[in-house]
DNA sequence: CTTGACACTGTAGTGTACTACAGGGTGTAC
DNA sequence: GTACACCCTGTAGTACACTACAGTGTCAAG
């Protein structure tokens, strides 16, 4: 993450308006130590962030809507960046990759549930006449 | 979702043992409208929960955990309680899929991303040797 | 130089989703 | 009757994730 080669960089205001995420989240994140710390501009002082930070926060946007904590989030962006050893990365990697699988699954449900129901439901008619608006519930926790 | 041919009803503390939910939570739902009033019991004036219940509050708590706030929720289970007609359920409920579908595209990417990452970690090493620890990065936001 | 946008730090406030508690009533076993 | 678990309503507090603001410095255009 060594922009010696490239120079462009960002102020927070720019990486902002990128993401549609405020500044004053983005510094929040940086103090939840989900972004690095990013260089300073000596003459000023001004945070400089490499042009990846854009994809980074587009990637911890996403991951709040599909229901990851901050706390999760920093584990799966930790997983490139922190143990010392491949092994261990292996091995967290595989953890978060339940959670996920589960997740998809889960969602999956929903999709059929939704799509059954909108099959269902070809045009008008009362309520009553929908015999399977019941399929959004039962279709979890049990193992179906 | 009447039980005058089942007897079976349960209180609030036998509800929240068998989600995992807690009784204050229950009743807060409630005050959020993502649970129906339940009746009550005349000589003491307890709720009486229906079994559905049980299955009516795991999907609530799946959905959290999927990301969807507690208003989405609701919108989800209201979609064969709320509106007048068939074609407007139809309507809700293929903007619901929508939803659903870029969460999955979303988890897909992130599954793939752990995937590949457990792949390429086959065992002890530096992190210095494994070059595809960037794989996280770059999958989301740019329509890779 | 003036003006307005942008940046900084640190503190305070807001919204969402619970969670706990106070005070009091109910049910059951001993 | 006692003790304890359970229930009720309503209020207050907590955790998480932002978001706003105050006071001050910086930058760039006119």
């Amino acid at each position: 993450m060594n922009d010696a080669t490239n120079n462009t960089t960002l102020t927070i205001g720019k990486v902002a308006r990128r993401t549609g995420i405020g500044v004053e989240t983005i510094r929040f994140y940086e103090r939840e130590k989900l972004l690095p710390e990013p260089a300073r501009d000596p003459s000023n002082g001004y945070r400089r962030y490499p042009e990846s930070t854009v994809a980074r926060l587009q990637f911890i946007a996403r991951a709040k809507e599909l229901g990851f904590t901050l706390r999760e989030t920093r584990e799966l962006l930790e997983l490139r960046a922190g143990p010392a050893t491949c092994g261990t990365v292996r091995a967290k990697a595989e953890e978060k990759l339940g959670d996920v699988r589960r997740k998809i699954e889960d969602l999956r449900r929903i999709e059929r549930a939704l799509r059954t129901l909108a099959e269902a439901c070809p045009g008008e008619g009362a309520l009553d006449d929908c015999p399977i608006l019941g399929a959004l519930e039962g279709g979890f926790g049990d193992g179906s």
